[in-house]
DNA sequence: TTGTATGCGTTATCAC
DNA sequence: GTGATAACGCATACAA
């Protein structure tokens, strides 16, 4: 590998020369110039970023921390994200953070190989994250416990749970359904307890009983869990009567359609199903499965410019904040497909 | 941010000894040690990795370079590599290289941030590739010609196209199928060509007609093409007998079965359908959907070990492609599903 | 057991 | 327009 030291010797200048040179500083002469260039490409020289971030003391890398890269719910957020990255021509890193392996994430952060960090993932600890933000590395994290995050470079991005599980919920009811089962999914899964909490409150605001017989638990998030729980589901319709089942992901709904298929029973006709997130696959089903939709991508557009600002213009938590949450950021919007029917 | 400079003042000894106090050195007193680690504590200090790499003149990581980290085979390869990377206690970043956005990925790659890269993404050029891999990072590239590799620190990824969309082929003409339309997607999809290719082969090899009223281009691999081009191949099913349909890709597939339901049209009785990949989603739709398994996974164990031999054990690209190719890297798997009917 | 000196590849600050 | 030199944060060979 050859560096500007050995450029310097072959052309017989100062490594300063060639570093001005390089980077194609006025203070250097055009003849100078190009003779460098040409004993860089003869060379083959290339540069060693590692070098340029230690002198700059910047890295110019925001890291992106993610839990599992294959929900939608990521790759949206990738997309907004690096949308606005480009833009100011930041690099974007992406290390994944899960149950069985989340060393390289902590490493990255504890050892400051970033500029900025957006954590997406759950495995990383709160204590983790308040020890080593920074001023030269805030963190960003998502939907956590605004009571446990002490650092001030560390800004929580609020989710308004509030609302989370109320809407579908009430749109099943005003669809005329009344006995709603619910389908719980990953129990860490924070969002997925929000939701459940705001179906809960729903049925009460509309003094329908809470049925503990039509609360089913999936113990995960994805499609076979789905599946399975089905099973169960139609068991119980034998006995109690259940108009509409509110899975907590759309993954779940597509597993359970699959199986109320199999068993011959309609959808929408014989029971209405919902999901959650508007992830692609609720619409390449048949029936295509009514969702709600969280409107990542807008949260994270948000995210990445409150993010820059701290980086590039020296805003702090406080600044950020108020622009975060200017409007709700938070909005979710209700898909209207094929798997609800009206009664 | 302090650095062990502020340790080594704070206590009074000399910076190397902080340094090698930091790093268990078994050269340095026990209680020198600790009183190192409670200076760093109190100072909050936190080691730079940069520097570190700069010194060691290694990052110990491994770059992993995907033009779309949403695609299941995406995913398939990156828990395969993250798996055999852990091991060794090795790195993983990932960045992503598409159409619109490589910059960042080609930046990684000329600056030398990383020990070794996989890429799996095609917006990489080959030369690029050739001019910047280099004994101390060397390159992995996936199904690229083998000519255009001029680099010796380059290894291609070879996959037998060979058999590749010949057995499926010869699946449907066993299952009794004569009229076998095929759908084509994306033209940058090396590996769709390739199915393609096979597809005319074993049709030739069965003496069957080519009939170019059955070949259709869906200009690309996903699920909303899939649905899109679905409707003119219903069209011509008024004309021309169709009785099986090969689409190129799952998600084109999956796309195919809605607009197919859509239309009335019964999978697999009226049109038995296969696709390719075995993505996840192909068994999620009701019927199931008959595909190919590429082991994807198996592939990228055997990359992610014949790396680190060239990392780790000083190993030559002659020496992995023994390895790599030591039995047939690629072998295809047909899972039988409920999409095609024998008759 | 500890300290000194040097180097990793680059950029920046001066002085010339 | 150019060249010494220090500095970035750390590790290591060698000396003490």
């Amino acid at each position: 590998m050859a560096t500007i030291k050995d450029i310097a010797k072959l052309l017989d200048i100062s490594v300063s020369a060639v570093s001005m040179a390089l980077n194609d500083s006025p203070e250097i002469g055009v003849k100078t110039k190009e003779k460098v260039r040409e004993a860089a490409r003869q060379l083959n020289y290339v540069k060693n970023g590692i070098a340029i971030d230690l002198q700059r003391q910047k890295t110019n890398i925001v890291l992106l921390i993610a839990d599992n890269p294959t929900r939608p719910y990521f790759t949206d957020s990738l997309q907004a994200i690096q949308h606005e990255l480009t833009k100011k021509n930041i690099d974007l890193v992406i290390v994944t953070a899960n149950n069985s392996h989340k060393i390289t994430a902590e490493r990255f952060i504890s050892e400051n190989r970033a500029d900025a960090v957006i954590c997406m993932s759950r495995f990383i600890s709160d204590e983790f994250v308040n020890t080593y933000a920074n001023k030269n590395m805030p963190i960003f994290v998502l939907g956590r416990s605004p009571d446990l995050i002490t650092n001030d470079n560390v800004v929580n991005v609020a989710i308004d749970y509030e609302r989370v599980g109320e809407d579908i919920t009430e749109y099943l009811i005003q669809a005329g359904h009344r006995n709603i089962a619910f389908v719980k999914g990953s129990k860490a899964s924070v969002g997925a307890n929000y939701r459940y909490e705001g179906y809960v409150r729903t049925l009460r605001r509309f003094n329908l009983e809470i049925d503990k017989n039509l609360i089913f638990e999936a113990n995960g998030n994805d499609y076979d869990h789905g599946y399975k729980i089905t099973e169960k589901i139609i068991d119980t319709m034998a006995e109690h009567t259940i108009d509409a089942i509110f899975y907590v992901t759309d993954d779940l709904a597509v597993g359970g359609l699959q199986k109320l298929l199999e068993k011959g029973i309609s959808v929408p006709d014989d029971v209405s199903i919902v999901g959650y997130n508007n992830y692609p696959i609720s619409k390449m089903v048949t029936p295509s499965i009514t969702t709600v939709d969280l409107h990542q991508q807008k949260i994270m557009h948000r995210v990445a410019k409150a993010l820059i600002g701290m980086m590039t213009e020296n805003k702090t938590k406080a600044d950020v904040m108020k622009k975060l949450q200017k409007d709700t950021i938070f909005y979710s919007e209700i898909i209207e497909r094929n798997s609800v029917k009206k009664r």
